[in-house]
RNA sequence: CGGGGUGUAGCUCAGUUUGGCUAGAGCGCAUGGUUCGGGACCAUGAGGCCGGGAGUUCAAAUCUCCCCACUCCGACCA
């Protein structure tokens, strides 16, 4: 293709919407226009891309197995009543009505639609296991759509259900998409990690997120460096870390005025004391019941851990006068001790706090020398916090990292929740009626092409690993009114092209800082400059945009070379 | 949903506080010329319901009210 004839409408300027790297140089770089917050075009460069992505994730998909269908976006919504998740799903679907007033939502995930298909289609143990995948919009109406193709409300996914006879198979078939869902990240060029997630809205009992790196991620990760151990900080395990200050004698309960401290640093710079001495005392409202939790007040709840250890729908943090109503004292004076009629569930580590500072349940009053068990009751106590960045590795001890990553896939065993629900079964070899194992594995397309970003730019623009960039290499005559260079240039385009290679040539009459700039802009891996260099010396100069190092090389015969090159470092880095 | 911010040319923004000439700049676009290996320069030109509606006023981009969109923080998603 020739430049002159493309839509690549660059911009100089970033815009003043985009947050976020890959926000910005998607828009500037000419892969992507905004239509609507969360919802975007995706120019010819852009759609480049997510076809190389979706092409990967093809050959990853079918070589594990997997056959490719097309669901309907559009889904009535008896499906979604079937399985329960029509009121579940609240909000975040986008719902609409036919014309005959009949009930519809645009498909924010298909284990209905899926569901229903296998449900009459297959009956018996010899047509499972079966995969079935699609690549597709996703509608999700999400509270807040930002960081451009990284939350979207309309975002592209492939989605592949498994159907297995058993746990036994759908625990085969999950390790295959785990090692397929390792392939296709690897080969598009990014460095990920998967973990151990919770499995959310969706349902099931075991999961993995597959974690991009990067600062713009909304999701964080623990994870240890030296063994495989890594899971989302919601979920990491959080070993009481203050069982060795076991050696201070328990003191005399004091009662102490603490006048306008409501906040744990208040407390602590008021007494003097670190604030893992205090005992934060938070009451929350699960599925319309209050509860309080008790945390080292220097941690962080994980909300998703206290929701699995309470095994409830709904949670948040109860309103200030339901607090002041069953502990007597305004947020920030209340604590554990004299709490009655209510459920009290403290952190691993508050049993090892010794001689710690709670609040009183009296406004402006705190306790020092608190400790469980003497002072309060401690019946229940959970894993309930988030893990930090430093505390050993729970698996192998080694201090354990803590980083920001953007989810590009998860995997889920969703066991029989669904075919339980919408009855899907398949006979047996016995003849007796059985549950069909259902798994289901997706993968943000678009997002992936934004965390791409994300992690392989620079400041002058985009560096596209070779596997995904829209096109392999630009072709640059320095200047297109020059016959001899655009002679050359356009029979090395022509053999580029004849040889496989996927090829632009920049063949606008721009000056050729323009052409440089906004090449690395787009961030095609290779360009070839030709120049007066080229009419005199015979040689063109190949650039790598990623190592930004450049060699003249000969121009004839280049062509092929150029195409070795390209398999080469398309076969050792990014080959499956 | 709560709180903040912003809506003026394709893009980035002045102008709004204190109402008043024909609404501006840079970039981009078109035409002509000079330039030509890292977003050149000169000249000319096109391009605006100043987010929408209602009001106040002799007069509204500017003041008031309502609505909408975008965006950030939080809640939600979990």
């Amino acid at each position: 293709m020739r430049t002159s004839q493309m839509l690549i409408p660059t911009l100089k300027e970033i815009p003043a919407e985009a947050e976020v790297v890959s926000h910005q140089l998607l828009l500037r770089a000419g892969f992507i226009r905004k239509v609507a917050a969360g919802i975007y075009t995706f120019l010819p460069l852009g759609q480049r891309v997510i076809s190389k992505i979706e092409k990967i994730v093809r050959e990853e998909m079918d070589l594990a197995g997997g056959q490719e269908v097309i669901l309907p976006i559009i889904q009535p919504a008896e499906l979604w009543q079937e399985s329960g998740r029509w009121e579940v799903y609240g909000e975040e679907m986008f719902r609409l009505r036919d014309r005959h007033h009949r009930p519809f939502c645009l498909g924010p995930t298909h284990e209905e639609i899926i569901t229903a298909l296998v449900r009459s289609e297959v009956s018996s143990y010899k047509q499972l296991p079966l995969l079935l995948y699609q690549i597709q919009n996703k509608y999700r109406d999400e509270p807040r759509p930002r960081f451009g193709l990284l939350r979207g409300r309309e975002f592209i996914m492939k989605d592949l259900y498994s159907f297995d006879r058993d746990e036994e198979g759908l625990k085969e078939s999950y390790a295959k998409m785990y090692r397929a869902y390792s392939n296709v990240f690897r080969r598009c060029g990014l460095r990920f990690r998967a973990v151990e997630a919770d499995t959310g809205a969706i349902g099931g009992n075991y999961s993995h997120e597959f974690m991009v790196l990067a600062d713009a991620g909304e999701a964080e990760v623990a994870f240890c460096p030296a063994c495989d151990y890594a899971a989302n900080i919601e979920i990491a395990l959080a070993r009481p870390q203050n069982k060795g200050r076991q050696e201070e004698i328990p003191a005399k309960l004091e009662l102490v005025p603490t006048p306008g401290c409501q906040t744990v640093e208040e407390v602590a710079s008021y007494l003097q004391i670190e604030p893992t001495k205090i005992i934060k005392t938070l009451f929350f409202k699960a599925d319309g019941r209050l509860v309080s939790v008790l945390l080292r007040g220097d941690r962080e709840l994980s909300h998703v851990k206290l929701m699995r250890y309470l095994g409830c729908r709904d949670l948040h943090l109860a309103a200030p006068d339901e607090v002041k109503e069953i502990a007597g004292a305004p947020t920030g004076y209340v604590g554990p001790l004299g709490l009655k009629s209510i459920r009290v569930i403290g952190d691993l580590e508050v049993p090892y706090m010794v001689n710690a500072v709670a609040g009183a349940n009296r406004e402006g009053y705190h306790y020092m020398n608190v400790n469980a068990g003497r002072d309060f009751e401690l019946a229940e106590v959970a894993d309930l916090r988030q893990a930090e960045a430093g505390e050993p590795c729970p698996r192998c001890g080694v201090p354990l990292e803590r980083k920001r990553g953007i989810e590009v896939g998860q995997i889920f065993q969703l066991g029989t929740k669904y075919s339980r629900a919408m009855g899907a079964t398949y006979t047996d070899p016995q003849g007796q009626e059985q549950y069909i194992v259902m798994g289901c594995y997706g993968i943000g397309i678009s997002r992936t092409m934004a965390a791409a970003v994300e992690q392989n730019h620079d400041a002058s623009g985009i560096i596209w690993p070779l596997s995904i960039a829209p096109y392999q290499v630009v072709v640059v005559p320095v200047s297109n009114r020059d016959g001899e260079q655009m002679a050359i240039a356009e029979s090395l385009y022509y053999e580029l092209q004849q040889a496989g290679v996927e090829v632009v040539l920049d063949d606008r009459d721009e000056r050729a800082g323009v052409k440089f700039v906004e090449a690395d802009l787009i961030g095609y891996p290779l360009r070839l400059t030709i120049g007066k260099k080229t009419i005199q010396e015979g040689t063109i100069d190949l650039k790598w945009r990623e190592s930004g190092r450049e060699i003249a090389l000969p121009w004839e015969g280049l062509a092929r070379r150029v195409k070795e090159e390209i398999e080469n470092v398309l076969k050792e880095r990014y080959g499956r």
